[in-house]
DNA sequence: AAAAAAT
């Protein structure tokens, strides 16, 4: 397949060769039949696809069929809005759209806050086919009366399921409907849970559901591993890592801005080029250290989950979890920072014996069982293998001394021994996750998140039934602001 | 119980 056979314009291939591109990547061979034939679209697809040239290629061809020559800013109204859940993703997205419609007479523009909001209210002025925006400081130029969203025809959520949970939905709301009942929306993320999906379904008309990968899977090119150790030796072990040899540049997540800047400082102290990114930081400050950190003056970068999504940083080799995060969706789009386009990347976990339920999450919604590598020197006083009671999240004190060796052991050694006990789970899950099939977990099925990211969606017998079964706990008000959500 | 996104 070449991109040529996509039926997309001369002007659009030429930009694609000149970033040397002639074969689209197979969300984009799927995609861009499905964009320029003005369907609605869900697509799914693991980090580092090629999902942004999927819908800004075909895209860009829509508006060129109307470009307008005249250089009156009325003629050139906001055909398409892109909006990405961070301001750096935004700006990526952006450069992307430049990028492709160098060739064609297009014109675009980039908003999000944390800046000057006047070069941004003059830029609009001149006009732009396709706005690329973060949810508020798009509102805030609406409620400016800078922008008129009577003529978009095409929506565009990146990272959909970010911009469709909790923290995102009222603004994601109130500018879905502002905008016209009668457009396409195209919605992607390498993510999906249940709940996200049947929110995003109330919104597209009659989508096509593309899934080039599974959904919730990750790159066959990362090499997953967890060292357990006690939380209050993490800090030390992650030293230890980066000046091993094998270590050059990296992304380590933390959970919370405050260790972000402790961590950071502490590994500069320690003689490491740390720096780190969190969105207390001025937009300026985030930009700096970005820019340092793909260019290599920062060899290592401390990030909260503000840099877990979508950003894309050429050939990073590794990633590490000095926490665990959350919710087992950002696992995945932390780790998407590397292994992208086919290139190998390992994903490293320091887990603590508190997080072992977020690792039990983890496998279970990706369904790798990651291998436990204890370091030597940072064994933790707690055996994290999963007890033959399948209960999740148990720990138990080690022995002393002497038997931290068979902690050491390879994983299948200390399974041997609990063979017999689990021989009916194991055949239920194919052998592959014994601990997940004792724990009643069906591998057949897709994963459900077992914690709604929405309290309650659906028809009204939907919502009687889950709020009859938790009375002690008051709804959230979701359910009213999805009442207005783009419904026809 | 946290991070992100307007000021």
């Amino acid at each position: 397949m070449r991109f040529d056979e996509l039926g997309l314009a001369p002007e659009l291939l030429r930009a694609l060769a000149d970033q040397g591109y002639t074969e689209p990547t197979p969300i984009q061979a799927q995609a861009i039949p499905v964009i320029l034939a003005g369907r609605d679209l869900m697509g799914g697809a693991q980090t580092g696809t090629g999902k942004t040239a999927a819908f800004t290629l075909p895209l860009l061809q829509r508006i060129l069929a109307f470009a307008s020559p005249s250089p009156s800013p009325a003629r050139h109204p906001v055909r398409v809005l892109m909006l990405a859940p961070t301001r750096e993703l935004a700006i990526q997205v952006y450069e992307s759209v430049k990028t492709y419609s160098r060739h064609v007479p297009i014109r675009s523009c980039c908003v999000f806050g944390g800046v000057d909001i006047k070069p941004q209210i003059a830029e609009i002025r001149c006009g732009a086919e396709v706005l690329v925006a973060t949810p508020g400081r798009l509102l805030d130029l609406f409620e400016q009366k800078c922008l008129n969203f009577a003529s978009v025809q095409a929506l565009v959520l990146d990272e959909a399921d970010r911009m469709l949970d909790m923290g995102f939905v009222p603004d994601v709301t109130r500018i879905i409907n502002l905008l016209p009942r009668q457009r396409q929306s195209l919605l992607f993320s390498a993510t999906f849970s249940e709940e996200i999906k049947k929110l995003a379904d109330g919104m597209l008309k009659s989508p096509v559901l593309i899934e080039v990968a599974k959904r919730n899977t990750v790159s066959e090119t990362i090499t997953h591993r967890v060292h357990p150790v006690a939380a209050e030796a993490k800090r030390a072990l992650l030293v230890k890592l980066l000046k091993s040899a094998d270590f050059n540049q990296v992304l380590v997540f933390t959970r919370t801005k405050i260790e972000t800047n402790r961590l950071a400082r502490e590994l500069q102290k320690a003689g490491i080029a740390a720096d780190s990114i969190h969105g207390d930081k001025s937009q300026q400050e985030r930009l700096k250290v970005l820019e340092a950190f793909k260019e290599g003056s920062v060899l290592v970068l401390v990030a909260t989950d503000v840099a877990a999504r979508g950003l894309d940083i050429d050939e990073l080799p590794h990633v590490i979890n000095f926490e665990l995060p959350r919710t087992p969706e950002d696992y995945i789009h932390r780790i998407g920072r590397t292994g992208r386009a086919g290139k190998p990347g390992t994903a490293i976990s320091l887990v603590s014996a508190s997080e072992v339920e977020y690792l039990v999450e983890i496998e279970k919604l990706i369904r790798i069982q990651v291998e436990q590598v204890p370091v030597a020197g940072f064994e933790p006083e707690y055996d994290y293998t999963y007890p033959p009671s399948g209960k999740r999240g148990h720990r138990r004190p080690l022995p002393p001394p002497p038997a931290l060796a068979p902690l050491a052991a390879p994983r299948s050694e200390r399974m041997t021994g609990r063979n017999a006990q689990r021989e009916g789970a194991n055949r239920a899950s194919n052998g592959r996750f014994p601990h997940l099939a004792a724990d009643g977990f069906d591998f057949s099925k897709p994963y459900e998140s077992p914690a709604p990211l929405v309290a309650a969606v659906g028809n009204d017998a939907d919502r009687a039934l889950h709020h009859s079964e938790r009375p002690h706990k008051p709804r959230r008000p979701v359910a009213a602001l999805l009442g207005g959500l783009g419904r026809k």
